[in-house]
DNA sequence: GTGGTCTAGACCACC
DNA sequence: GTGGTCTAGACCACG
């Protein structure tokens, strides 16, 4: 899987690789259980310092997205099973908010922003299917 | 218009400050041409900086939310016209997928998630009938 | 003569007049030895404090445009014959600077730029034959 | 390059230094992509404080003229194509009028106005040629 | 070490 | 009284 880094953006470097391996997750191309370079390795591939590597990695394992073997190193969880906390639902609830209410002042329908929604969703891959 | 602030938060205040402005004026809490308090005077009331809210109305005078009146003070665009540049749909829609790609690895479906749109929207004034 | 005021303009009130006098003494709508209204008038005619006003009328007097006669109120300076000074070529020199360094990185010609000057001298008044 | 600071004049520190950054970069003696000091350091240079500089290099950030990079820190933009939108070619005309109308009142020729537009024009750098 | 954020006090220009 | 500017100190996120 690639990885695109843009240096100039105003997202923090390791939010933006987190980003890119959780929707790598989603939309199939990585799988569960699959291995993760190591810190090393995909520090040098993007041109990233490892510790931030590090950071990405921990702060996935923190949320249940990988886990970490001894042997074959950080891998994708094979069990993906997150639970839908309160926690996330008022934080997901909160961003759709802001990010709706900007889109509508700025005159984007309704039915414009679903169809984005369904553009998204229509990349993920079936569960259970795969 | 009331706000709260969660001084808890890893959300900057400021950027708490600006965004529930903004959903203020989707929802209709702010009307256009409405006056906003003073910075002084709001920041004494929520009880921040006077310099963090002059931040928050620095930036929504910037990108066009409210202007800036010798008189009356800060008051919300009378013409709030804003243009979608591809810039901003650039940004929506790469905002939308990571959301996206995280709820529906927690297992929100796409229904429970255009659900959770639909609400939103439905708590936005209607352009033209107020 | 008209003066419009933007009161959304980060240019100060008072500057904006100032500016406006000038132009109209340049361009010919205001003739030396000609009457401008009273501090109240004024104030009344534009929809701004007569503070604001006097301050305007103070600084035109200072720097020679204006002059003050008991009986008449304020007037166009009927002898105008300023000097330039080193001070006001050094403060030219380093207005213009600035702006063409602006203009040239924005892609401004050269010719394009000496033709808006050519424009805006054309509009001023021949001196000596009015 | 060097940065000269008027502590006694009247326009604002964070807007001399503006000025000079842009005069910087249209003469070339700033070039695109070139690093610009850190915050901290160019104001320990200069003699002022931190959050003044900080000020400055948000706002050429938001202009276009530098790109803050993640690992080379703030750095004059490497593609340097603004556009002249309307919005700016009313401003230039705004603030050369009364500039020309001042000058031509204290007895400045056309001729000579333009022939300082001239000497600034060819200190620029010719763009493509470097 | 870098920039970003928040707080704070002081002064000034403007109205 | 209003916003704008400058200084300053502290803490944090980032790389």
């Amino acid at each position: 899987m690639l990885l695109s880094i843009d240096f100039e953006s105003e997202i923090p470097i390791y939010q933006q690789i987190k980003n890119q391996i959780i929707k790598g997750i989603a939309t199939g191309q990585l799988s569960p259980g699959e291995s993760l370079p190591s810190v090393r390795q995909l520090g040098a591939d993007i041109g990233v310092n490892f510790h931030t590597i590090n950071k990405v990695y921990t702060q996935l394992k923190q949320e249940g997205w990988v886990v970490v073997h001894r042997r074959q190193g950080v891998m994708v969880n094979p069990e993906l099973n997150m639970e839908t906390t309160q926690d996330y639902m008022n934080l997901l609830e909160s961003n759709l908010e802001i990010i709706a209410a900007q889109a509508y002042l700025r005159g984007i329908s309704k039915e414009k922003f679903i169809q984005i929604i369904d553009e998204k969703f229509s990349k993920f891959i079936k569960k259970g299917s795969e």
